[in-house]
DNA sequence: ATAAATTTGCAACTTGGTTGAAAAAATATT
DNA sequence: AATATTTTTTCAACCAAGTTGCAAATTTAT
């Protein structure tokens, strides 16, 4: 998936320093081509090393903000968490509304979106991010 | 915005009752064009009469359920409501990233995506929904 | 009138996430 | 190398949204 992303790299060029922490987020990240929760993605490093909640929060924080990782708002309490190099350009999601599961989908355009879009004047919009819902072939075949 | 929808007969449509929490619930969501959270709902119909929130947060929950009520998960920790009658149709949200705030946008084609979407074979998509991401007007004159 | 079913309230709890300040680690200065 | 400074991580305590189970109240059926 990310194996050509340069982690030490991407973090220098927001000066970040590339902590043993960060990095094992960011990799636990591009370890798979999904979107991960905040509970996953400690617990994924967890089984590496000690780490504290706060500090994984802390950390996709950061690199949210620098636009390094994206947070998806989706249905349930927990966010998701992406990452947002090169080589995952943004892209719909899907969630089952019965297991609550959520799958990243081919990108599509935006471009009619964009220009339909017409929203208060004096709004600078940067992103559009699209959910689709519905039922996952697993729960659809459990009846 | 809503003087058109029939509250009682929409809830007798569905076997609900009509009790007076669940009109309060639907008239309070009714009473402008916006998303509501639970918590401005649980407020809005306390200046009426004595509520408990669990209450709101069950009646929001049936409601949902029978599709009279679309519930919009959107950055930040509580999802927001509105009402999902024919005179609400679905519709994309603008978001604020500086002060969390939500606008609802005219309502857009979504002919494109569906024909674009490409999903694992297999799901079956019920709902597409839009989230555009920006900083108000507001924010933006604040600096 | 009374029994049965539905709705609401209450209190206690769970969970995702946040805060503030201290401890630890890394970097810079002398 | 020793010390000061800054950055990162931790800890414990907290907060707010939402949930659970059960009792009380209300509504509907008998």
């Amino acid at each position: 998936m990310s194996d050509r992303c340069d982690f030490p790299k991407l973090l220098a060029r927001h000066q970040l320093r590339p902590t043993l922490l960060r990095l094992a987020v960011l990799e636990v990240l591009g370890s798979a081509n999904r979107a991960w929760q905040a509970r996953e993605i400690l617990a994924e490093v967890r089984a590496r090393r000690r780490v504290n909640k706060v500090t994984i929060y802390r950390i996709l924080e950061d690199l949210t903000q620098l636009g390094l990782v994206r947070k998806i708002p989706l249905e349930g309490k927990s966010s998701h968490y992406e990452l947002a190099c090169e080589h995952h350009p943004p892209h719909p999601h899907f969630q089952c509304h019965s297991c609550g599961g959520v799958q990243c989908l081919e990108p599509v355009s935006l471009e009619g979106i964009w220009r339909e879009l017409k929203g208060p004047l004096g709004n600078r919009a940067d992103r559009v991010e699209i959910r689709v819902a519905g039922v996952c072939q697993e729960c659809r075949e459990m009846g």
